[in-house]
DNA sequence: TGTACATCAGTGAACGCGCGTTCACTGATGTAC
DNA sequence: TGTACATCAGTGAACGCGCGTTCACTGATGTAC
């Protein structure tokens, strides 16, 4: 058969969306490209007319992942207040839908175990949102915070809601986000 | 052969002691059995007669190493200041010995994917060590620190590490941990 | 207009490998008689 | 004192399975002549 012009890249995207979903969801080593490719309604031979490798797939999916936050970031932090930008993420939404969710929570200890190409990769397409929480974390406290504050600030998010999920008491998951809310509160302002 | 009193306990600690230590080093899902038991000096076959099965084994390490935290831990808290035992914490040798270091930072977004039996297995193991922390920072504050925020504040040492180990760059990476110690007096006073 | 060939995303079977788990067996020492 | 049997941590080969990766092939459509 022939292919609309696009075919290829439009396959190729469906991959990156689809492993980028289940990586956060079930963690990279977990899911394996038969799965990924049967989602995409493909078999796995296909695989390798679009991609070098898995770890090939892997860099592609969290560099997708972090750049597409990015995008809606800097629309979301835009005037709104700290309360609001902090609850939406540590929300019992954001924790039982990983698979939507932040990529850092969901899998930077996974990437600080991956070969040096990956976490490059990873902080590359991290930094300009750590940039622009920097400026964010600036405007609020009225004098300038540095990228490594940020950083720990989003250290606090990340590790609270993965805290969150790891809890299997549905009521004290919930008490570890509302404090996790306070105290991203207290550290912004 | 005949063993010494003793010994077969002696043979299941030492494969719970080398299993902690690969899982906090490796992750979970990349320790194989073959692996953990070579490194005990035995073979596989020898695995089942000590544990019921991999989960199960995973379970025992993940208590084990939060029983072991905890118990250092009230003594290290008894009248430090805040500043050292969080810089402790958020140390470049904490950062680059996971195997040795807190199970918390290093497993929590495996075991939030693991089933229910694990997840409770590491929140009632891991309950002491927050209510120690509460305890510490009830001291520190002069009023009341709930559980909850105790599990943040874990939260924000925990994730910042995290970040740390997944930055490349050493620099960037020492920068994001005194960060996390700024941040975490800030919130700890 | 008709024929021959090129393109290329996708197929499906196979590869070696490591995984968790099972099981018949070993063999040094203990106990019973 | 000597013999028969019980104990039990450890052995080592095998199991089915899913993994990442490879590769000869397909087949609908495009282009060349």
């Amino acid at each position: 058969m022939r292919y609309a012009p696009g075919h290829n890249e439009a396959t190729r995207n469906r991959i990156v969306e689809i492993s980028s979903r289940l990586f956060r969801e079930e963690g990279i080593a977990a899911v394996g490209l038969a799965k990924v490719m049967a989602k995409a309604g493909l078999t796995v031979g296909t695989f390798y007319t679009h991609f070098k490798s898995k770890d090939a797939l892997v860099r592609e999916a969290l560099l997708r992942t972090l750049d597409t936050r990015h995008e809606g970031l800097a629309h979301a932090l835009e005037g709104a207040d700290v309360e609001s930008v902090v609850r939406s993420y540590l929300s019992p939404e954001h924790r039982d839908d990983a698979g939507r969710g932040c990529a850092v929570a969901a899998l930077v200890a996974e990437v600080a175990r991956h070969p040096r190409a990956t976490r490059q990769t990873f902080a590359a397409h991290n930094a300009p949102t750590v940039e622009a929480l920097a400026a964010w974390l600036s405007r609020l406290r009225g004098k300038k915070v540095g990228a490594a504050d940020a950083a720990a600030f989003l250290g606090l998010l990340a590790g609270t809601l993965q805290l969150a999920r790891a809890t299997p008491d549905r009521a004290e998951s919930d008490a570890i986000l509302e404090a996790g809310v306070r105290a991203a509160i207290r550290l912004a302002t």
